[in-house]
DNA sequence: CCACTTTGGCAACACTGTTGCAAAAGCGCA
DNA sequence: TGCGCTTTTGCAACAGTGTTGCCAAAGTGG
């Protein structure tokens, strides 16, 4: 048996209340919720919440935000967050762009920039363009708080120490430190984490009543996942999980790029160069179907640029093959849910996820 | 965003550290281990971690087992659970076979009995058969302190509500509510679970030093698996998680049972019919490289009769198709980590799994 | 105008893990 | 043998958590 969950003391307990609460009044929205609510959400008594929000208050995380209409008794005080008590930087580097963001509390992007970028110009290029773009964001708009910044970025990597593994087609990333060489460019704390990883905890945040599972398929130069389980992105103990491209859905199939036969990528992307996208769509829906039976997760969504180019087409095809087991949608925010689930790895913490 | 956690309270915070406390002195076995020991390990305070293992000792849950050597001062007092302070009933429904069986705290069995079944019977017979194994076995062997009956059952349910799906090929058995059902004969609280995610927390739970996410693969009557992510048993939000045999792997294949084309069991049990260990082993490596792949698990435990049947045959064409990516091996209890497994539900809640 | 309901705060409380200090019990060296 | 040192463990007082009991505030509905 093993304890990832050592134990917790009183400072943990609050720590652990002071995000559950924060996470309710971050579902909750502009239109904030009374105390009594986040009490029955939260499985707390009224007291505890109100000391909880009490303690935001004088932090300045959150505020009253007027009176709800009555429902018999006394009218409910709603409590919201302060969209502007904190802020988080996003950054997507992807094989030919870099885009920044900037976002609120909530959530919500305040100013986001895009440039082109030659990620294979090695590490002290990129770094300068990431530090320019961001310094730059920042001036423009200058806010108090800055928590860190989130890096999302593709190919495998470590989660935890920050450190890059091989970039398929970019040797020169190997085994480079970018969090710490980041962080130490910005002076500010920095996470960093796979683009596929950052858009499922983007999502996991930011839809309104986001089902406990579900996978976010990529489909753009590669075929990647971001798997949400119970809740929380599962990385695996190293980092690695999410490879959906590369599971054999054809033994002795075509040859992969990674030396295997019969890889979903390697046929998926081949439909997608053919124009062929209703095979492609129904082979990423195999691969979907292989996902939902595995894990018995409660929805699938894409993105990457192929799907966003034709989202009806791979919805449609995806859909056919589940056949209605699990809703399948495309990602709202388009090509933006990557740089802004980048953000999210900053602030997730304070929410406890 | 889910809240699956909501808010805890100080006897959810005791409750927590009580069963990182028992986990601990469960891995640490009959050798046990010191209250210094179990604080650092824990992230505790020695003074918390005393004031613990006494409400253990007053429960009878733990007890002292004699000093340590000294390593320079005062040598320690181990501790270590007192195996017979509790036990939990396992039952295995099988086919054709019924197996119970008696563990203590530790997990260790005291008595296992096996009887043939004919699970088509309907479930007032097996019932009869169940409540007339435990109740002899409980005869035989008087223990004062019996927490429950875990059950496992092969085919799809709901391991909340302890209701049977469609189990294939037993249409009497649809919607069962066994665990209401066999709770009420016994007299005992009962807990069902899939066999494949019995034998899998069973592992979690049994192995001294178990890496935090490994995957248990059964191929027996059937093809499927038993998904450890994190330390805990990952069973879906409606316990559909695991279904590894019906994962295509031949797009436009062969018509399996199930509706679909290409599924892994399909393919797999094919070869095992045909005498074909080879093939089927290759198979079931493809089938756990996806999995590997896709979850960034740390090992994988192969089981079920057609394995057991021809471990090393197994073993070896499962590590050809991984390549040493990940550990791979028989479980060493054989089939009986199904009914040992089936105990631990009834258990693990003690050490917080 | 008066019950009634609902919300939320104040004060006292119970219980958690923590801190400070001391005792117990061995080792090692003079 | 005696002394200092280290390590383990316990007692007592403490800080801080959520909880309970009680009450004021502020609406609705008769």
């Amino acid at each position: 048996m093993n304890r990832t969950d050592p134990g917790a003391n009183l400072a943990a307990l609050r720590d652990h209340n002071t995000a559950v609460v924060l996470g309710l009044l971050r579902c909750a929205g502009p239109a904030g919720a009374s105390r009594a609510e986040l009490a029955t959400r939260a499985g707390l008594t009224p007291q505890a919440v109100s000391k909880i929000t009490s303690r935001l208050r004088d932090t300045g995380l959150a505020a009253e935000a007027g009176r709800r209409a009555s429902t018999g008794g006394k009218p409910a005080t709603a409590l919201r967050l302060v969209p502007g008590a904190a802020h988080a930087v996003g950054v997507h580097l992807d094989r030919d762009a870099l885009t920044v963001t900037l976002v609120d509390l909530t959530g919500t992007e305040t100013a986001t920039r895009t440039a082109p970028l030659d990620f294979g110009a090695g590490a002290e290029a990129v770094l300068d363009a990431v530090a320019g773009a961001v310094t730059a964001l920042l001036a423009d708009h200058a806010t108090g708080d800055v928590l860190g910044a989130g890096v999302a970025v593709p190919g495998p990597l470590d989660h935890r120490s920050g450190v890059l593994h091989r970039v398929t087609g970019f040797p020169r990333w190997d085994g480079f430190p970018l969090r710490d060489a980041l962080g130490e460019r910005l002076g500010l704390p920095v996470v960093v984490d796979k683009d596929t990883n950052a858009a499922a905890l983007g999502l996991a945040l930011r839809t309104p009543r986001a089902t406990g599972s579900f996978a976010y398929l990529h489909l753009g130069t590669g075929l990647g996942a971001g798997l949400v389980l119970d809740g929380g992105v599962h990385r695996g103990p190293r980092t690695g999980a999410g490879e959906f491209g590369h599971q054999v859905v054809q033994v002795d199939g075509p040859l992969c790029a990674c030396g295997d036969r019969g890889c979903l990528e390697a046929l998926c992307l081949a439909a997608v160069t053919a124009g062929d996208t209703a095979r492609a769509a129904r082979l990423l829906g195999i691969g979907a179907l292989n996902l939902v039976r595995l894990l018995d997760i409660d929805s699938v969504l894409l993105g990457g640029g192929a799907v966003l180019a034709r989202p009806t087409a791979y919805v449609d095809g995806v859909r056919d093959v589940l056949g209605g087991a699990v809703p399948v949608d495309v990602v709202p925010e388009g090509a933006r849910v990557v740089v802004g689930g980048a953000a999210e790895l900053v602030l997730a913490p304070l929410f406890g996820v």
